[in-house]
DNA sequence: GGGTCATTTAAGTATATACATTATTGAGTC
DNA sequence: GACTCAATAATGTATATACTTAAATGACCC
């Protein structure tokens, strides 16, 4: 979702007042709110135009119409937040620490039961990876990455040690989906020893897969010290 | 964002043509699609039909257009996620388990030091609650949470042993805006006894902030314990 | 070469209009 | 009262048209 620009526009005019009644508490969810005849008089505009704004606020979420019956104000989308994760280069670069990444295996093989299960294949040959992220020469995350080469044969050439793999995927490789798993787990010795935290210590376990259409694409587990660490979700309507 | 419908209007036809060819990689990041005029041309339709499709897409964040230049496929969104952060009840129950609520503690009171904090009110009252929640007898989640009584003074008289506080707040307090903090810790003792767990297990932390407009409405810290919590995020493009 | 400025092009906004679709309403009938 | 069905009122879709706006382009001049 993107967010209307500040315009004049008579359609956005008409749109944030609907929006502000919203945010208001003026119009609770389920009400029923005027027609467009009735804010086409209001305004002294065409309907196309009633039209345009609230087209623009069904496909946002905020109302929900229904023909014959009219408009009316949705109820709010339970808990559904945009959650950035971040490029974690990019993550470090934007507080302004040096980044550097250290590449501990590399290794191309053909799947093996453990990969297959992770990246959700049935076969082929991938490209796994094993690295950990520093910023300002301290341990940030660890990362085990697999790289499906039947979808991204280029990967096999790339020098990973230079840039990190979950940048040069971004750039390089258009995706249509994600998934995210987020939990918590105990750090072991050789987690604690790469991070440079106390064993047992809790630690964020971030785990993504990524498809394009059909194709899996990668999956990524990416563990992150508890105490540094932060995800954050924002949501506004 | 909602999902358009499987609609045959020209229009989501003109639409669904679009995105398969940013989805195929057919057009990629950055390039040009081509103008109003060819679209209207090539499916012999006005100009602001192809024009709805487009709005649309831009809507959504898949094309960027700029004046004169023409229209372009957006870079894809870095990694922005709908995370559903459901109400803890709903999600019980939805696997078929038996909720069950313990209100540990209720405590109306003038907001102390770390309540501002928390809350980030500067003054005023509020009910202080602690609560367990069980998943078929297990303990599921333990829950601190603060209501600003000034943005919600109908809390004061509900019975929150009855009705958890984040279902009675989804459903009856309108919100616009919140956010979502989410990390690990190791649990302490209390943490520890109040989840069936072992000391020093790694939970996961999840702390939300709820606003309408400027009012804060409620602040709550939810503990899982790691290994028998994952929160999901999931993006498609 | 490099700066200036008018031209042009593509999107942005808005209107008026027409017809389609569909859930509701209400009148008429059994 | 309960069912049927037509009228109605709301949104949904589509067109043709006109003017506005802003940036890329290219011509011109220094």
């Amino acid at each position: 979702m993107t967010r209307p620009p500040e315009s004049t526009a008579l359609h956005n005019r008409i749109r944030r007042d609907m929006e502000s009644r919203i945010m208001s508490g003026q119009w609770r969810p389920g009400e029923r709110i005027p027609t467009e005849q009735e804010w086409m008089e209001s305004y002294g505009c065409s309907r196309m135009t009633v039209n345009k704004a609230l087209r623009a606020l069904v496909q946002s979420g905020l109302l929900e119409s229904r023909k014959r019956a009219g408009t009316f104000v949705a109820a709010p989308r339970f808990h559904r937040a945009a959650l950035e994760i971040p490029d974690i280069r990019a993550e470090v670069e934007g507080q302004g620490l040096a980044y550097r990444l250290e590449l501990i295996g590399r290794d191309r093989r053909k799947a093996t039961a453990e990969d297959k299960v992770l990246l959700r294949v049935s076969s082929g040959e991938l490209l796994a990876l094993e690295c950990r992220h520093f910023a300002r020469d301290l341990p940030y995350a660890l990362e085990h990455r697999l790289i499906n080469l039947a979808a991204v044969p280029e990967a096999a050439t790339v020098d990973f040690s230079a840039e990190p793999p979950g940048s040069w995927l971004l750039g390089h490789v258009p995706w249509t989906e994600a998934e995210h798993r987020i939990t918590a787990v105990n750090a072991d010795p050789a987690m604690a020893k790469g991070l440079g935290i106390s064993e047992n210590a809790a630690c964020v376990a971030l785990e993504r897969w990524t498809w394009r259409g059909n194709e899996r694409i990668t999956y990524a587990r990416q563990l992150y010290p508890g105490d540094r660490y932060a995800l954050v979700a924002h949501f506004h309507a």
